[in-house]
DNA sequence: TACCAGGTAAAAA
DNA sequence: TTTTTACATGGT
């Protein structure tokens, strides 16, 4: 056995069909009733288990990248308490008790994400990022790794609007490769000081770089206001509201997991 | 066929 | 300083 346990209840349907939802994602592939994802070079598949997933093959390496993965740093039973305290989410909780929203685990592919999904539908941004990782990214046996950054930084131009990049987002992406930033490092920096660096890049703006905030670095407070989907949940559940940016301190300090919780309860409206 | 979709930077006013 | 525009794709 290869269990990876967490915390219950999960429900591993409901929180990984944000990977299916929109399309087919090369690098996160689900394949009869489990997750592929190329992991340290592997291609590793990982299903639902009694007490949490199983993971095949698994090191104490691919564990990390796996726990990352399924966000399983989030700290939902404090969510849930304090979801209590406000109808919607508390509805939410009640009929979704096992969602934990997934996380990017590498800080390259949550920024190349958010550029592809920059103003374009997420139907769109889905097939034009599953072209760029079968281009550029290692396959294994059914999951694509997602392309380095090193080999994305030897890209040019025109490959990638041969993907269906405009070119505005394929300089955005070819500038993130090639930038002077370690972003591995950001993680030990406020949420303040990531948003400063990473807006000063070009093509990453506010939206993005709260995205990051919160989807790759986990960040509780992470509140991406604007967001079309976010702002459509919040005026859904929450009509009065005129200011989505103010309405999130209704949500401190859980502001990620809430945002994730109003998007959940929309989809499935 | 149009129009919109989980933005952003640069030009124009 | 604030407002307007260009952008490429996929679904409806």
């Amino acid at each position: 056995m290869a269990l990876i346990a967490v915390p219950q209840p999960y429900d591993f349907d409901t929180s990984l069909d944000r990977f299916t939802f929109w399309g087919v994602d090369r690098a996160n592939v689900w394949h009869d009733g489990g997750l592929h994802r190329v992991i340290a070079g592997r291609d590793v598949r990982i299903t639902e288990a009694p007490g949490g997933v199983d993971a095949e093959p698994l090191d104490s390496a691919i564990e990390a990248t796996v726990r990352k993965l399924l966000g399983l740093e989030f700290d939902l039973e404090a969510f849930h308490a304090f979801a209590q305290g406000e109808e919607v989410l508390a509805a939410t909780v009640e009929r979704f008790p096992g969602f934990r929203p997934p996380l990017a685990p590498d800080p390259f592919e949550a920024l190349v994400s958010s550029i592809t999904a920059q103003q374009v539908s997420l139907h769109a941004a889905f097939a034009v990022r599953s072209r760029f990782v079968d281009r550029f990214g290692e396959p294994a046996e059914l999951a694509v790794a997602f392309p380095t950054r090193e080999l994305v930084a030897l890209a040019t131009e025109e490959e990638l609007m041969s993907l269906g990049f405009s070119r505005r987002k394929a300089e955005y992406v070819l500038g993130l490769a090639r930038a002077d930033l370690d972003l591995g490092g950001l993680a030990a920096l406020s949420d303040a000081e990531v948003k400063t660096r990473l807006t000063a890049l070009r093509g990453i703006g506010e939206w993005s770089a709260d995205w990051f905030l919160a989807r790759y670095l986990a960040r509780p407070e992470a509140w991406p206001a604007g967001d079309l989907g976010l702002r459509k949940a919040v005026l859904a559940f929450y009509p009065e509201a005129n200011d989505i940016r103010a309405a999130g301190a209704r949500f401190h300090p859980f502001q990620n997991l809430s945002a994730h919780f109003l998007l959940l309860a929309l989809r499935y409206r």
